[in-house]
DNA sequence: ATTTTTTTTTAGATTCGCCTAAAATTTATC
DNA sequence: GATAAATTTTAGGCGAATCTAAAAAAAAAT
């Protein structure tokens, strides 16, 4: 089924106001949505009617399983293009929302599914949200200090405690980015360094000291 | 200024049937577009208006300057887009129209040129038809053998005059698709067989029953 | 040069997503 | 529990883009 970019606007909205609030109202929709709360009752009905939520008037709403569904696909859609935006075309990870705004109506499911096996299937945007897979499953994200990640596992990077030009500067040096897979191969305790694969390539050392300010996600059950 | 989609394909279809016609009928748009021909003349009024058209009433279409300008931007992004689909993502030549259609529409004048940086400034699309450049110029491309592309000339590949298995496996060998930028180094007369680049990359040797079967194209006055 | 045919435009209606103003309902307050 | 305040819905309208049916204009045929 194919919805309208309003609709899917609608639905992706509720989606987040719902992880807040399980109930969300038409005034927080419309607030959201930058509507008037009139407009919004008008677009409830409809998504009513298509079944994507349960809306009963004057009692708020709720997405359904395939609203739930929908939501997530848009999510997925916005978040790999940011990806994209940032690491492929060096996009700042300001600018990007408003552009994915527009890319995440995009329909053609092939294109984001080949987009994401291109990126190498990332499991965080660069903000650091998780990505829901090609099924709709957002995975569920540890992040933590690179120094916590167990030798063996890989974990892509999602933040960076210090922005000094210094900072920026030697993780260019690493080839180490937002988004970066990195995965430790080995720990030095005599010097405090630890020797790191980044993105699958040969094995380098780094500091701990660098290391205390990179933090990584992974997911939960990843062995890889 | 931003127009709705449905205006931007109107002008992308007048841009393309004044190649046949320099006036364009109502009968002709609304074929083009799968419309009716009432509901043409209600947008050619606005696109008047607007000053994107020359119409007068009974008398046919043609762009205006600014229109022809727009149709050049859209026409970029189409044909950019379709690049990146087949050249990044690996679709089918024949897939790619039908997303680009939807692609071309998104507005980012910034994600548009860093696109184009990204795949490296391609002059043509996977069909082989010219991406204009960001001053809207389109570049005048000579779609000859690649036996007939001098020394020292950079060319991107634009058709193969065979679809054999045989061929494609051989293409896939030396990493040579559509689009694939390719330079003479060197021609050996003793055994019918050519040095080249692929991509910039180290010089290789391939025959020319191969090189006969390959078309390229490239800048008029380029001298890299 | 009429008449016929084709093309194009006008007139009036429909759907979508939004609006304002007013009415209905729920929630909060005294 | 009645009343005031906030929220939500209804009613009626508007612009964009489309449609059908009918009228007007241009082109083709006799």
């Amino acid at each position: 089924m194919k919805y309208s970019t309003s609709k899917e606007n609608y639905i992706k909205a509720i989606y987040h106001l719902e992880q807040e609030d399980p109930v969300v109202s038409t005034n927080a929709l419309a607030r959201q949505l930058a509507t008037k709360p009139a407009s919004v009752t008008d677009m409830l009905k409809k998504l009513n009617e298509q079944e994507l939520i349960h809306y009963e008037p004057y009692k708020g709403v709720k997405l359904t399983d395939s609203g739930n569904k929908l939501a997530l696909q848009i999510i997925r859609k916005h978040r790999l293009w940011e990806f994209f935006l940032v690491e492929k075309l060096g996009f700042g990870w300001e600018e990007v929302h408003e552009i994915a705004e527009e890319l995440e109506h995009i329909s053609s499911k092939k294109l984001i599914d080949r987009l994401d096996e291109f990126l190498g299937k990332p499991k965080t945007d660069p903000h650091g949200d998780p990505i829901p897979d090609a099924a709709g499953i957002v995975p569920k994200i540890e992040k933590r200090c690179l120094l916590d990640l167990p030798i063996g596992v890989s974990a892509d990077l999602i933040s960076v405690s210090n922005q000094s030009a210094d900072m920026l500067d030697l993780l260019r040096h690493h080839q180490i980015e937002i988004g970066t897979r990195l995965k430790i191969t080995n720990r030095f305790r005599f010097d405090h360094s630890l020797q790191i694969t980044v993105q699958g390539g040969p094995p380098v050392t780094i500091s701990e000291q660098l290391a205390a300010h990179l933090y990584v996600a992974w997911a939960k059950d990843e062995t890889d």
